[in-house]
DNA sequence: GCCGCGCTCATGTCTACACATATGGGCGAG
DNA sequence: CTCGCCCATATGTGTAGACATGAGCGCGGC
């Protein structure tokens, strides 16, 4: 009997409630609503589904609780810009520290080179060998004295535009913040001893105690970036805030 | 009109909904519910605030959602156990990530005291002079080597049982996941170079770099601990993933 | 005595309605 | 033309009732 085969596809035991709340949040986290999209009005969701108010309300305020929507009296319900604060820390931007600690920051790209990633690379780095990658070590100043040495590989596969960016101005940091939108990322953090070069660029004595941040951030399974950002021991704190409910 | 007088006395801006989820919170939070406690039924709620079983649902559900409370069909609504968190996001559990990659954990405790905070205490454990503390000392090994050692201080107005606990077996961390709900952290890393105690310790030598943890865990305004963990630089790494939506 | 059917009750989901509240925009008065 | 009032509208909150679901428990039959 092919019927069979058509009165039983609900191998999803899912309620309206779900349902509605999975096609808006696949909506959001696909891209298709943008950041500031205005998602249609509750008692438009209601005919579309055929439910009540109720049922939709619940599912936007449950969204609103994700972090997900913004809702405006009178005016609507607003896809939120994405917040990272959820975990134990968000990807800092150093620029932004110093400046809240009310020193002064600055930046200087010490080289820049476009390569491809290879066996001298990290494994942690995430790139495959032969991959195109921008590699840059650059320098981060905080009142004038240097706090921090970053390395860093952008792989040109996921990010083309970064072959064409002068990194001698901006921080490549603060550029992939602003440019690349991204959906995960993987903190590693040591602490070391200072080597000849570190030391040498961090203005330490070799062997004093560093705290060596490493960073991967992926978007869809792609690395993105790797990052190696080597803090002055005696000059810098990494601190995060966290709770569970947000 | 006198009517306007009896609508409401708009002293407070809070909604119905606002005041029972407080009232729920409070009770769990402050500990008055235990874990495992089972909280009155939503009918029994709905005749105690005067409201329908919507608006107790609704909140009820906002606490399921915040991971405080579990439901079970016929059985009624419980206080849930406080949740030992995925190890790397939160709050780690040093025994479950030694286990997890695969090596023995140890531990030993080397001194436990009773007495008041004071002012050899740093200002950021957060405890107020005069406050009664359990001081704890005590090592973390993998593998039978040592590998951090860790000083904390347990607020004693806030859990008070911990005057009472010996924890000559159960490290401090593990015992307070499981016992003491929270509901903020604080955690701020540095690098810093081994003292002679630490380095004794540690079985490392003197100006060894070590990755510095310190944690301050708050319930409700009042902190409940603080730890400061010093791991041996070339044994440990801290790793944390994260994405927006979690 | 033991097994299983069915009752009961608490939660899960949803509807239809009602009134409160804030705000953007239109309209009218000056 | 400008300012301010008012109203339409979208969300915020709450009510009363309905049916569905699933698990505990007792009763009755074997």
């Amino acid at each position: 009997m092919t019927v069979s085969a058509k009165t039983v596809p609900p191998a999803e035991p899912t309620t309206l409630h779900q349902r509605i709340r999975a096609d808006l949040e696949g909506k959001i986290l696909s891209g298709e609503w943008k950041p500031g999209h205005r998602i249609p009005f509750e008692h438009e969701l209601m005919a579309q589904y055929g439910c009540a108010r109720m049922t939709v309300n619940k599912v936007i305020a449950g969204l609103v609780a994700a972090g997900l929507i913004e809702r405006r009296r009178r005016a609507g319900s607003f896809v939120i810009q994405p917040r990272i604060q959820s975990a134990v820390l968000e990807i800092p931007d150093l620029a932004n520290e110093i400046a809240a600690r009310g020193e002064t920051y600055g930046y200087r790209l010490l080289s820049r080179r476009l390569r491809v990633a290879g066996g001298a690379d990290p494994a942690e780095s995430g790139m495959a060998a032969g991959e195109g990658v921008v590699e840059l070590r650059c320098l981060h100043l905080s009142n004038g004295r240097p706090f921090a040495v970053e390395d860093r590989l952008i792989a040109l596969a996921v990010v083309p535009e970064a072959a064409s960016v002068d990194f001698s101005q901006t921080a490549p940091g603060s550029w992939l913040l602003g440019h690349v939108p991204w959906t995960a990322a993987e903190h590693r953090i040591s602490a070391l001893a200072a080597g000849a070069r570190e030391a040498r660029d961090l203005d330490v004595s070799k062997g004093a105690p560093c705290l060596c941040l490493e960073r991967r951030t992926f978007r869809a399974e792609q690395t993105i970036t790797y990052a190696r950002q080597l803090f002055r021991g005696d000059a810098y704190n990494l601190v995060a805030h966290f709770s569970p409910k947000g």
